[in-house]
DNA sequence: TTGTATGCAAAAACTTTGCATCCCA
DNA sequence: TGGGATGCAAAGTTTTTGCATACAA
């Protein structure tokens, strides 16, 4: 699935425009597993947009997380807020070490989602599960 | 149980002072369910210590994360860091409308904190389990 | 064309830090 | 007493906003 189209396709049917720097930021955020802050994608996506502001990051990703499209993780560690394009549900692990967050498939989270809907009196718009550690690479450090 | 005794005792247990406004600010995470942000602990509990500081609020909630008796949930919104003194494995309904962060109790966390355990090479050290909605308070206006 | 989106810069919001003083252990 | 903790203020980060211009529809 081109996880890109999905998102700027969200904008089209919104009313929203679909400008090359919002194309721009779609295609990355659908092209990266790295859960970027604001600033990682700025200084990626910049280069083809050389005079791109981080306004327009800022903005844009607002726009996406209230369309439902992108998820936030919430900072981790102290740093600034990361964004997910992956909205099905997923266990994230972030390493408190060196930062990355991976994503993690498990099979629990439906019944978990399943068990939200029916016992509570919410309506479920997103969510977000994180597991903090030190990844592989960390440990042997 | 006495939580409030529990997160302090940690501090003594890790040769850290129990000083005043640790203890306060201790006391009154154990005693909330509001899953506060700096400033909320800070207004509330200033009455008490009128020169308490900000800064002290924010050191100590450090202090005690580090120590990994409270969790840090991200920002809920676009706003500041929340924290939440129940380190057990749960889930948190925060309302997109009113702001406001709820327990929910589940059976599925275990499961999953054991699928995540003995799938992945992480050391787990915390987590955080969230979903976005609209609470039913919310939903009726 | 028309109003939304952009870029820039300034402001706001949130959090951390430096340092002198204080005070718990 | 001594070293950690505090309060204050200043600095650092992150995020938002105002406004004139540009441009997608």
């Amino acid at each position: 699935m081109d996880n890109s189209l999905h998102l700027a396709q969200s904008l089209r049917k919104a009313g929203l425009r679909l400008t090359p720097q919002r194309l721009a930021i779609c295609s990355f955020l659908a092209s990266t597993d790295q859960h970027p802050t604001a600033q990682m994608i700025y200084d990626q996506v910049r280069p083809q947009f050389p005079t791109l502001s981080l306004a327009t990051v800022y903005n844009t990703l607002e726009t996406l997380v209230q369309l439902g499209v992108i998820n936030t993780l919430g900072g981790t560690g102290s740093e600034a807020e990361r964004y997910d394009a992956d909205t099905s549900p997923h266990v994230n692990l972030s390493c408190v070490s060196c930062q990355r967050v991976i994503d993690f498939p498990s099979q629990h989270l439906h019944a978990l989602e399943d068990e939200v809907t029916s016992r509570s009196e919410y309506r479920l718009l997103g969510s977000r599960f994180l597991f903090f550690g030190l990844c592989p690479e960390c440990q042997a450090t």
